[in-house]
DNA sequence: CGGTAAATAT
DNA sequence: AATATTTACC
């Protein structure tokens, strides 16, 4: 539409508007082109000089216009004053384009924001902001305000989407109803070993959301945080990812890898020295905690029905995918077996598979390398970066998967030392120490050491993330593992690998997961239980 | 509610 | 880009 000075506003008339501007000059230009659209004008030269007027009456203005950088008080401030004692739309006017300038106007609660020098069109278009202020509340604002910001640069693409309030001021929140945004919880240490704690009390069988959650007990915690925090340790620890992953695509397959290796990275650090880690010495029994496929499951019994919670006893059924200890090598004949009917996607094409995956393919021994020293790890230290993952041969010939090394720098986690912006955290500290202090340091490791695995490989830890692949059964399911848990916290565990303390081998997985009767499957054992999780 | 997976936030 | 959390959904 032509927006002309001269189109006089047919729409609601006489709108109110209380301008705000410390120039003089922009404020009398402002004046005159609200006055041309037919608005009321009540010019101001100072928010102070605004305030003591809204505050007298707020009734006697629809809408206020104002500018950002003020002498007495700066236009966010203003707003959030006006946000806070009335409801009234305002709009924050700036020669400062910047995108984020832009972003904190609207975040503190302005309808809208104009760029200066303010444009005709926008002016005679503001009347807009009042009856959506009127009609529609907040959330027709935002779109409007979307609309017009976002018109900016960048990539806006999603930025806009969640306009909530960020208290970088550390300043009050806007009481316009402008959406406040929920502070994300941090599973810090500490919070996380209360999880982990609460999950092996209840049994990995018992350990749903809502019940962890009352085991936790701590204000603030929801459910729905317990809930996500299980998804990502059972994603990470269950045998559900391993399986179901597997007879997806690749992509899963990475992902599943990934978290592995980060579970990986734990598992060196814990073998790689007693003074480094927080994990007592003794548990470890100076060996390598070392993955081993030693079994193969029937698929019988694990179908869907046969997977109800209800533990199921195979001794021998199952695959053990266990920590086995140092030398303590698998059962050569049924590995032999089993890993010629690795997937084929997995052996057969390994070059291709692998690179996708960052990973080498090499015959002969796993090369050695050097563990950068890293600092300040943490399980949940994001960037576990290992560098290979090396194909090597077994002294039987057989693939297997060998993480070799790898450096982490976990960096700083945020869960490190940050606070939380809720006091779970603090309760958890309550409760259970400092987690640098405590024990649930062995959950995140500080500092990994050298290690160079030319000089003596022992050391390293040595992952067989052996394929098995099972016979589909008649029951015509998935090929699936059950995986025996060791805790490798546990000393006996380590000791006596075949106690078996799986607490539940139910396997819990989406029907449509499950592979077709005679699917190839990879599949890996779990670690849930005993202290898996930390 | 429990589980998943997509959407977002970091 | 990779993770960690939150949401939406079934």
């Amino acid at each position: 539409m032509s927006v002309t000075a001269a189109v006089p506003l047919q729409f609601p008339e006489g709108i109110r508007v209380l301008a705000v501007d410390d120039d003089q000059t922009c404020l009398q230009i402002m004046g005159r082109m609200l006055e041309r659209c037919m608005y009321k004008v009540t010019k101001c030269r100072n928010a102070e000089e605004a305030l003591s007027l809204l505050r007298e009456d707020s009734s006697r203005f629809d809408i206020v216009l104002s500018d950002l950088h003020m002498p007495d008080i700066s236009g966010l401030k203003l707003l959030e004053i006006i946000g806070l004692e009335m409801d009234m739309p305002v709009v924050m006017m700036s020669s400062d384009e910047k995108r984020e300038t832009i972003m904190k106007g609207i975040i503190h609660g302005a309808c809208d924001y104009w760029v200066k020098p303010v444009r005709m069109d926008a002016i005679q278009l503001v009347w807009q902001h009042v009856i959506r202020k009127r009609r529609n509340g907040l959330k027709e604002m935002e779109h409007a305000m979307e609309d017009d910001v976002e018109g900016g640069n960048e990539e806006g693409s999603r930025s806009m989407k969640r306009k909530k309030d960020r208290e970088d001021e550390g300043e009050s929140r806007n009481a316009m109803p402008t959406t406040v945004k929920k502070p994300r919880m941090v599973w810090t240490p500490a919070l996380h070993q209360q999880f982990v704690a609460a999950v092996n009390q209840l049994g990995y069988s018992k350990a749903v959301p809502k019940k962890i959650l009352e085991q936790m007990n701590l204000p603030g915690l929801t459910r729905e945080n317990v809930a996500s925090h299980l998804q990502v340790m059972e994603k990470i620890f269950s045998r559900k990812i391993y399986c179901y992953c597997l007879v997806k695509d690749t992509d899963n397959y990475s992902y599943m890898v990934q978290k592995f290796r980060l579970y990986l990275s734990r598992v060196s650090e814990i073998s790689q020295g007693p003074e480094k880690t927080y994990m007592n010495p003794a548990s470890l029994n100076g060996c390598n905690p070392q993955l081993n496929v030693v079994g193969e499951v029937p698929l019988q019994g694990l179908t869907r029905e046969g997977t109800s919670r209800t533990p199921m006893a195979f001794v021998d059924q199952r695959n053990l995918f266990h920590y086995g200890v140092g030398q303590q090598a698998c059962n050569s004949s049924k590995q032999a077996k089993l890993l010629h009917e690795v997937p084929a996607n997995m052996l057969q094409q390994p070059a291709q598979m692998y690179r996708s995956l960052d990973f080498q393919v090499s015959e002969g021994t796993p090369r050695s390398l050097n563990l950068p020293a890293a600092n300040d790890d943490s399980v949940y230290g994001s960037q576990s970066s290992f560098s290979t993952m090396q194909m090597a041969q077994t002294p039987y010939g057989m693939p297997m998967l060998n993480e070799i090394s790898g450096h982490q720098h976990f960096g700083h986690h945020p869960l490190s030392n940050q606070i939380l912006s809720n006091d779970i955290e603090a309760q958890a500290l309550r409760t259970v120490g400092n987690p640098i202090e405590s024990n649930a340091a062995a959950c995140y490791p500080l500092a990994s050491p050298m290690v160079d695995f030319s000089k003596d490989h022992s050391h390293g830890f040595h992952l067989e993330m052996n394929a098995i692949y099972g016979n589909a059964s008649s029951v015509g399911q998935g090929m699936v593992s059950l995986g025996e848990e060791y805790g490798y916290r546990n000393p006996e565990n380590i000791a006596q690998p075949g106690n078996n303390l799986l607490v539940d081998d139910s396997f819990r997985m989406k029907p449509e997961s499950m592979p077709r009767p005679g699917c190839k499957s990879l599949s890996f054992g779990q670690h849930f239980d005993h202290g898996f999780m930390s």
